[in-house]
DNA sequence: CGAGTTTTGAAGCGTGTGCTTCATAACGTG
DNA sequence: CACGTTATGAAGCACACGCTTCAAAACTCG
């Protein structure tokens, strides 16, 4: 056989970097095969020769959304300084990306992703929750060691007090979607780790 | 002038009730006005005649869920019994309903409305946003009565307390989404009713 | 440079979309 | 019962949808 193919005219990654931010300012149904053509820069013929279909690249930018999306978050909570302080850190970053400060999409697409395509797609739920579970396991961690640091109440059980952290945090972010008062907000984190 | 029109056939009542429930299901975008016929049992001349177009028919069936949805979890804030009970009695229901048990649409539309079309629709916004403070201004009244009642640290804003326990109540509502263990989610419950 | 293989871009397929049109029906009143 | 008025249902508008087709292009290797 001997004979090469045409190659790729566009590099994948950024490709899949765009289709992430369309599907996550607008939504899975909202974004369109052709908005997806258009802000990729690629005909429709190698977005489907590449990806499969819509749904497919949905599912391609998700899991991309862990590397950098959740895995940031993941990040915030493991540098180093005082567990109480990681926290803080992680909702007020949250935060300012809700309000929209940077010209970037605004919110977190996993969550995006669990309220409107989880519960009628199985691969979806399924990403969501893997990612849901990956910064749950780092408030575990940071919670234990705030516990272990005497910085949190140690007589409370670390993995419920993470989820709990947890619902509060994802709770912000659905308040950040309608109330624009960054200290308000700002309060109830403050609040939040007063009562560990 | 004396002559009187032909009357209409549907009440406009349940015609919004089936518009809400279509839309609470799907959400906006994917909810076509086919469909809202179908569920609606009425033509789309008659839907066009009466409500305008999609989205004014969305934007009523979000008026008509805060008469229900968001009226009836107020009003298990307002039941009689000490004020941890109330709040508990809240999520658990949330949680019941999250999870699905009965036939009737899952979540809350609220809070599908905020993370779907909130931040493209002004009116939509300004809707949840009206919402969200009913549902906080009863915890604020729940959180004092149990502050007076000493169930719940008196040294502590009310005000901050209220939204903080809001932000958990719909942090539980997205981890309803993907995480179907009711004990897990009741965990959390009880420990945010501790840490009050 | 031809053969072999895959990508590309333009065109366009069938269907679904939000919404409108309009003849007809259904009323209370004079 | 004829009139004025509004609601209804069937048909259908223009366009957008997700996706496919296919000839031409772009490559490597013998």
């Amino acid at each position: 056989m001997g004979a090469v193919a045409r190659p790729r005219k566009f590099d994948e990654t950024s490709v899949l970097d765009a289709a992430l931010d369309a599907f996550w300012r607008r939504g899975y149904e909202a974004t369109s095969t052709r908005d997806l053509s258009d802000r990729t820069g690629i005909g429709p013929s190698s977005l489907y020769n590449t990806f499969g279909d819509k749904r497919q690249l949905y599912l391609r930018a998700l899991r991309k959304y862990r590397e950098t999306g959740t895995t940031e978050q993941v990040a915030l909570l493991r540098r180093p300084g005082p567990a109480k302080e990681r926290l803080r850190a992680l909702m007020v970053a949250a935060i300012d990306l809700d309000l929209g400060g940077t010209d970037g999409p605004v919110g977190c697409f996993a969550i995006n992703a669990a309220m409107e395509t989880a519960s009628s797609d199985p691969d979806v739920r399924a990403e969501v929750r893997r990612q849901f579970a990956e910064v749950e396991q780092a408030l575990r961690e940071t919670v234990a060691r705030g516990q272990r640091d005497g910085e949190i109440d140690p007589t409370r059980d670390a993995a419920v007090l993470a989820r709990q952290v947890l619902s509060t945090y994802y709770g912000l972010r659905v308040l950040g979607r309608v109330e624009a008062d960054r200290d308000t907000l700002l309060a109830v984190v403050d609040s939040t780790l007063e009562g560990l």
